[in-house]
DNA sequence: CAAATTTTTCCATGTTATTCCATATATGCC
DNA sequence: GGCATATATGGAATAACATGGAAAAATTTG
């Protein structure tokens, strides 16, 4: 399957209009995806996203909750309230909506951060810090298991 | 089946009319549903809504219990009295009533929160809290299980 | 039963969102 | 390096939607 790789900063225009960065664009229409699924992340102030794959693998996920649990009801409330579909317009582009935008912070500039099957969506400077965190913590991590003995440079 | 996803902001107005979100709007239409019934909510102070398909669900739901129960008189109360049928009307509006207000807090403005086979009608400040706290919980519990040896953020 | 009140339907208007188009910029290709 | 193509971007035109009020119908009340 594709994958989303790579980052890419977009201008939003004054209608909330972002262009999607063709190599990500060009993913989606080969799986035949016309909208974008998005979901606001649990853990950072960025919004999820992706075509019908990544959505299937998370209904798939949430299958598996016993549906009459308290746990389902989080789950059905964060999947199906925390949701939208942006609908991919003729040149292009996307709306990000006003919970994207107050949940994110982003405003005049986002980015498209790849992830695999989904790419995440950021207000730059927290993206920023939040990669300078993820590359400290795997330094770290791998400064007391491997470091010592293995290889220097890889 | 289609499901409702997503959550819209919607005005009340003096008369307590308030127009359904086109999305929603659209999947109860191609369902043939003319009217929305609605449910006070046991969990939140908000109330459940959707089609037939919801309804349906609900019965069958209920004449699992034993009919001659305490259990059944109290879930007959519950599934009965405190519902209603909201009809849309000819502009895509329907009226919130006065139990509705009383038990939800909502007074000019109103949430309607995507759920999958229903949607929730929400007091906006209550329901940007309950958001809230099931993000929290769903965080809290991914830490334990699975967060060690799994996918960073997905 | 008539009057008053509430509810519902109908309609007009303003607003917002979407689509379409034109231009500027960038990118890839020869 | 210059040409052709693709992309970004803003604005204008169009369509969809929200919203308030008036008219009509139904309901309640005296």
């Amino acid at each position: 399957m594709e994958r989303f790789v790579s980052s890419y900063v977009k201008k939003v225009d004054s209608k909330g209009r972002v262009s999607v960065p063709p190599p990500f664009r060009a993913i989606l229409q080969r799986a035949g995806d016309e909208q974008i699924y998005s979901q606001l992340a649990l853990e950072t102030p960025s919004v999820m996203a992706g075509g019908a794959a990544l959505l299937k693998m998370l209904e798939s996920r949430m299958n598996e909750i016993d549906p009459f649990s308290q746990d389902y009801d989080d789950w059905a409330a964060h999947f199906y309230s925390g949701s939208d579909y942006l609908k991919i317009d003729g040149d292009g582009r996307i709306v990000v909506t006003d919970a994207i935008r107050e949940y994110t912070g982003i405003d005049g500039e986002v980015v498209f951060a790849g992830r695999g099957i989904s790419f995440h969506l950021w207000q730059p400077a927290r993206f920023e810090d939040y990669m300078t965190g993820v590359r400290k913590r795997i330094a770290k991590k791998r400064e007391l298991p491997k470091r010592e003995e293995g290889a220097l440079n890889e």
